[in-house]
DNA sequence: GCCGAACCGTACCGTACAGTACGGCTTAGC
DNA sequence: GCTAAGCCGTACTGTACGGTACGGTTCGGC
């Protein structure tokens, strides 16, 4: 990669305004799928030159790598404050986890994101389906974690192993809505469908989990 | 799509040995991944020429469609025999169910193949991604969902949709795995692994769902 | 042994696309 | 107002790859 590029090697680099909008340009995109994503189309959508393009990400692989990184730092939502931690409380945290990431895997950004992730983690070289996997599921699971090690602490919650229980919580919640989508599937999912999902999941977690309230 | 390529149109029509051959190289080639799979280097591997993969399969797309379809077709198990279900048959025949599926998924053929249909489910035009969900997650829910509704019959299980009821049971099994698999994390998970991840979606399972034996 | 069909290997064509070069425009600094 | 930097638009290059054409070989039918 040549130097010129470095800006944008690391994850901590904000992209300029303008180089966000160059992004955000890739996000459509990719959205709006079809025809495969190619430099052309970007240069003609952003309205910029082709050469900008290679001066500011390198190379396409640079392009798509900034395009995830980008998108990435657009979901990160706020820390939960998890103090006077009771079973309605922790329920509402689940249920919250669990919509906010069925809302993500089910958005159309989400699912073509993840499409050129996996179809780019085929071919090595670079590592986006590592980034979309840090920003995804590690990431929601380091959100998910201290709940449940909250819930545990408070008595409300029985586990030996955080990330067992924390997949267990995955699973429940995603079931098979992302391969589904991934794959094509033309899932239909409101708003409403999340809410109950998500509600229902949590259910099963604290069947499963849950201690009896004394 | 010509007319002579239409001898593989059809789910039903089964290739000729060596037609098999040259969609097992093709599968070897995915598996080995890196290197993008042309026609070039399936006429290579295969030793044909790219006359006759043209004559055969059409395009590059029945090309890649004949594949999914020969490899779905060897996955295809037995039915299983539903008479005189107790609980520990009815946890075996769960058990079982669990483990072939992880194991499936957890394959480096699965893991390409996916990989495939994913990227070209995005790019409209034909159905990759329908053939793989018809042959993995819907087959298996065509399998395991009798299971489960004998498990009622039998009084070991309690609930009122059968797709939800499997559907719970598919996040159990699956959890965060495929996921992680497509996108390229090294996931170590070997027989003994995939036996006790399926023993304990199992006991999941049926701690939602089981009706406390009488 | 002869014929035709199927098929292999190779050479070939057209195109799409990554990456480069360059002329002209805009803007900032002085 | 002049210069220089940054960038847009467009034109260009090289190449990889999908798809086609064709001569040579094998093989089954007669």
């Amino acid at each position: 990669m040549s130097a010129s590029a470095a800006i944008l090697d690391t994850p901590s680099e904000t992209p300029s305004l303008r180089q966000q909008a160059v992004l955000d340009a890739v996000l459509s995109l990719i959205v709006e799928g079809g025809d495969p994503l190619t430099m052309d189309a970007v240069a003609r959508r952003a309205s910029c030159s082709k050469e900008t393009l290679y001066k500011w990400f390198g190379d396409r692989d640079g392009l798509l790598t900034a395009t995830v990184r980008w998108q990435a730092s657009r979901v990160h939502a706020g820390r939960t404050e998890i103090d006077a931690l009771d079973a309605a409380t922790l329920r509402k945290n689940l249920r919250d986890f669990a919509e906010s990431w069925l809302s993500v895997i089910a958005s159309p950004t989400s699912v073509a994101l993840n499409r050129i992730a996996v179809a780019h983690a085929g071919s090595r070289k670079s590592n986006l389906g590592a980034i979309v996997l840090a920003n995804g599921r590690f990431a929601i699971g380091e959100r998910v974690k201290p709940v449940l090690e909250a819930g545990r602490a408070a008595g409300l919650l029985a586990f030996d192993d955080t990330e067992a229980a924390f997949r267990t919580f995955f699973g429940l919640v995603g079931r098979d809505i992302q391969i589904r989508l991934l794959l094509g599937d033309a899932l239909p999912l409101d708003a409403a469908d999340i809410g109950r999902e998500a509600a229902h999941a949590v259910a099963q977690f604290l069947a499963l989990y849950g201690r009896a309230t004394p």
